[in-house]
DNA sequence: GGCGATAGGTTATGCGTATTAACAGTAATA
DNA sequence: TATTACTGTTAATACGCATAACCTATCGCC
């Protein structure tokens, strides 16, 4: 633990003042004359011997930013069970901030409960920071908008005491497109699985389903996840529905399979539409229609939005992503010879 | 921008002095008794109401250490190509980190190449750090070991200028292990496909090879990685090896596959096994006869060793895990058919 | 020679906190 | 009554850096 080299050291070593030492590291343009080639030369060659550097904290106390941005994860951010979640959504800020030249600090929520304000808050050595998760903590977010810490959400997030600036996905137009293509096969008997509330982005899948299915009849909800897929399928086809939207890719994967075993066939006698994906499930061979979520664009944006509140004092903004259907080979017209045989 | 709450701002509200909030704040049971309950409970009201919290950096700069780890990578953490290289490296350290209290600072390496000591060594906010990587600079190692800033390789490394503190693997004897194995089935004429030197971990590899192949053939070795299935099906087939050690997981799937098509039967004609896994790889369904790395293990390893030097200024440790062979279905005794055949 | 201007620095100060030495005030003791 | 002991609080200081304010030669110019 031996000391530092501080800029006092190396003015003794150059034989100057600590002020010039740092006048000399801040060689502003403005500044440079002030300062004659000869000594600058002098200091810099002690700073270059000792490998000096400046100590960011220290900085920090004067100037007030530190080219850190905050990461804050209400769930542990690696374990695998999350990992098709969060990794495209460190991965777009980890390039942003690269570009933008800002280190990440990642809040590791240290104890059990993550909580943004515990006693040992130091989110507050970040200049700003992006929260991340599932679940928010209402209150939490209230006291984030009611404070002057700079931060944006990733994800859209419902008003907290006030607008919450974040970079979110906009699922209720895109959801709807998928319902209209449903309807455009044909599909008049059309069942949802999945939550219907709780976190923004699940509401929204639900608000855009509702929308689009004016005229339509709902003919079975399924709320939650993680249902077993007999139960699922059994529901959905007792009400007689030709086409099943699932909010997590999952629960989709385990119906797939179970109707084929059953020798139904997909999408001819059941059209499946998936809307999210967020646990880690096994990969199926099926491409399900579904939603593309740019996880990685909404993270960059997020990440320059915040750059933007750090370093301009921006007014809180609020961005959506457009999220485009992605084809698949699950939706499709009933099949006629089902369709006479039912 | 409005400015944050200060000791100096309760102190005013509370009536009393900012060193008194401050004793408050750090209330260690010996100062604990030098404020009387009611004072005490004057102050913290004050603190509840305007939700104060400590600026860290501040207090940083008084303490001098932060509960930070900085972790480096030389190449960037999160893109997919490094996924499983990385991923299960961050896990262990979250998971650690989090277990003791520490935040982690993910040093991006702002600009270009990513170099420890740059203009803007931002490193130096943090007690300590973990360095990961394929490739290592060697002379910012050898600074860094020169230097009295904590650190710890993940992986073990050479000698810099002095003994590099590291948590690492094992892979020389379990690689001479796997060796013993294949020669106890039968395996005389073995072949190695992967570079022999570069990185330690990489060398070891070979190293370990080499020592338990003496008495044994080796008709061929193909240094580098990605080379085409093709050439190296041909160049082990032609020395006449029944046995393949490959370094890169990646290139064992390719030529496994080329064997079968070609009707060969593996292991039947021929063993195959793996020594690694860097490069993100399609899935085979084959499972190879390899090594399990332990690099969740690893990692957390390193992120208590490192603690351990950043709180107690522990002295230079050295660690090896050791690595288990995976039992696997690629290696087995040359099939009696084929061998006559030959 | 007296004046201001400029180059080339230095001193002083503050950022927000932790900590220690010091200081009143009161109670206990001699 | 004078001294000591303790209690509750504060002023002072340091941490490392940036920066504003301030010196001191030296030079140019009338």
């Amino acid at each position: 633990m031996s000391k530092r080299v501080t800029q006092r050291d190396i003015a003794r070593l150059a034989q100057v003042s600590q002020a010039t030492v740092s006048l000399v590291l801040n060689a502003t343009d403005a500044a440079a004359g002030r300062i004659p080639a000869e000594t600058r030369e002098r200091v810099n060659k002690v700073i270059r011997e000792t490998g000096y550097v400046a100590d960011p904290v220290a900085r920090r106390m004067v100037k007030g930013l530190n080219r850190i941005l905050g990461v804050f994860t209400y769930e542990p951010a690696f374990p695998s069970a999350q990992a098709d979640f969060f990794t495209p959504l460190l991965l777009g800020i980890e390039s942003a901030a690269q570009e933008l030249g800002y280190d990440l600090l990642l809040l590791t929520g240290a104890g059990e409960s993550r909580k943004i304000f515990g006693d040992n808050v130091r989110l507050r050595l970040a200049d700003g920071c992006l929260i991340l998760g599932r679940r928010f903590d209402p209150d939490e977010l209230a006291r984030l908008v009611r404070g002057d810490f700079p931060f944006v959400a990733v994800g859209r997030r419902d008003d907290a005491g006030g607008p919450v600036p974040y970079v979110g996905v906009d699922y209720v137009p895109a959801t709807a497109e998928l319902v209209r293509r449903a309807r455009q096969f044909g599909h008049q008997r059309i069942a949802y699985v999945g939550p219907d509330s709780g976190a923004e982005s699940i509401a929204d899948r639900w608000l855009g389903f509702q929308q689009a299915m004016v005229g339509a009849d709902l003919v079975a909800t399924l709320p939650g996840v993680g249902r077993p897929a007999e139960e699922v399928l059994d529901t959905v086809r007792r009400a007689g529905a030709s086409c099943v939207f699932f909010s997590e890719y999952a629960d989709a994967i385990g119906v797939e399979r179970l109707a084929r075993e059953r020798g139904l066939s997909v999408p001819g006698d059941l059209s499946i539409i998936v809307l999210g994906h967020h646990l880690r499930a096994e990969q199926s061979a099926t491409a399900f229609t579904s939603l593309f979520i740019p996880r990685e664009a909404m993270a960059r944006a997020a990440t320059h939005m915040l750059v933007r509140r750090v370093e301009s004092d921006a007014p809180v903004e609020q961005q959506l992503l457009p999220c485009e259907p992605v084809e698949g080979e699950t939706l499709g017209p009933i099949s006629s010879v089902n369709h006479q045989a039912k």
